[in-house]
DNA sequence: TGTCGCATGTAAACTGTTACATGATTGG
DNA sequence: CCAATCATGTAACAGTTTACATGCGACA
């Protein structure tokens, strides 16, 4: 139950309102914790339930605007510093790769290369993304620089990952048509 | 709606009832997409309404045998040669670490060292089941190594990133604890 | 006056997890 | 005959996605 607790750090800052947390979601958390709108504001009425924040301020269009309790900030203490569940990771890319000899070696080329090329913008963005954020400084952004390192590495492993697959089966195919070839 | 190809596509080899398919996952597929015994029997149900298996026997204690049918092979082919939608991933590690400021660098560096020990345990195990592969022969093994081949660059990439960014938070604190000895 | 952005919500469908329930068969 | 294994299922709950529904306020 992470989003409660992402709605919650968003609100250590300054309160604000579902409107606000949806738009600061999309320009900062959505990377590590997507969520929808629905969600959202589904989850910040729970949390006023539960007295983890309070509706601070009621503005024009029905604006309600939500401040954290001492009780949200605890229970966001708590998250922080309870053990971390190794989450199961699916992945549809290795279940069709388990699949892959059911596939042509041009499919399993264009699954990789796909990935490859994924992989390769996911890299550029982030690149990019470190080099606006090297000039400001301050404890956010150090935070932040650990988040990014991470999707950079991991964007890096994946594309030479996927490079180095495509010649796996570039060579498996070479043995296979040699075979042919010497029958 | 991944969990179907999985069953599929396990179902191409030769006929099996719902318990062999949970046995088989546990074995084989479910480092890259885990379900649960009750997922399962009720995924290979709906299967069967829409006609991509057959239950092809039955046997004693109730058993059902499943088989793919032809338009079960077609859909298989059809996801495969589908494009991969790149999925969201949510990492509850990195939500946390985007709200680091509220946590002491002790807290931090039990999380990211948590880590550390659990990327390190999970590529010494693949590394041991790569040893117990590199016997067998076979199209499977070849496919099973391109997938090992990601867990253990994962499993790797986590491990340095993690020994990096708490030399990162070490570096800061000390940073932090010159400037507080010199005002 | 019309459109864009602000602002909140509901409903249905799907996926996944946990726990419970039940019983047959095999092998020692 | 007892335990382990085979074998299937249901129910409740939690989390997510998609689509729909509604209306105010600012500004050109």
């Amino acid at each position: 139950m992470s989003l409660r607790h992402a709605l919650l750090g968003l609100l250590v800052e300054r309160p604000a309102s579902g409107y606000d947390l949806m738009k600061l979601f999309d320009t900062s958390l959505a990377h590590v914790w997507p969520a929808t709108q629905s969600q959202m504001y589904g989850e910040l009425n729970r949390l006023a339930d539960a007295g983890l924040v309070d509706v601070s301020a009621e503005g024009p269009r029905g604006r309600k605007e939500y401040t954290l309790t001492g009780r949200g900030r605890q229970e966001l203490a708590d998250w922080l510093a309870a053990p971390t569940p190794k989450q199961p990771r699916r992945s549809e890319l290795l279940l069709k790769l388990f699949f892959l000899d059911l596939a042509t070696g041009d499919q399993i080329r264009a699954i990789l290369e796909d990935r490859e090329r994924q992989a390769a913008a996911e890299h550029r963005r982030l690149a990019a993304l470190r080099e606006t954020l090297s000039g400001a400084d301050g404890p956010l952004t150090v935070n932040g620089r650990i988040g990014l390192e991470y999707g950079l590495r991991l964007a890096e492993m994946e594309r030479d990952w996927a490079r180095w697959a495509v010649a796996q089966i570039d060579a498996r195919e070479e043995v296979t048509a040699t075979a042919a070839r010497d029958s």
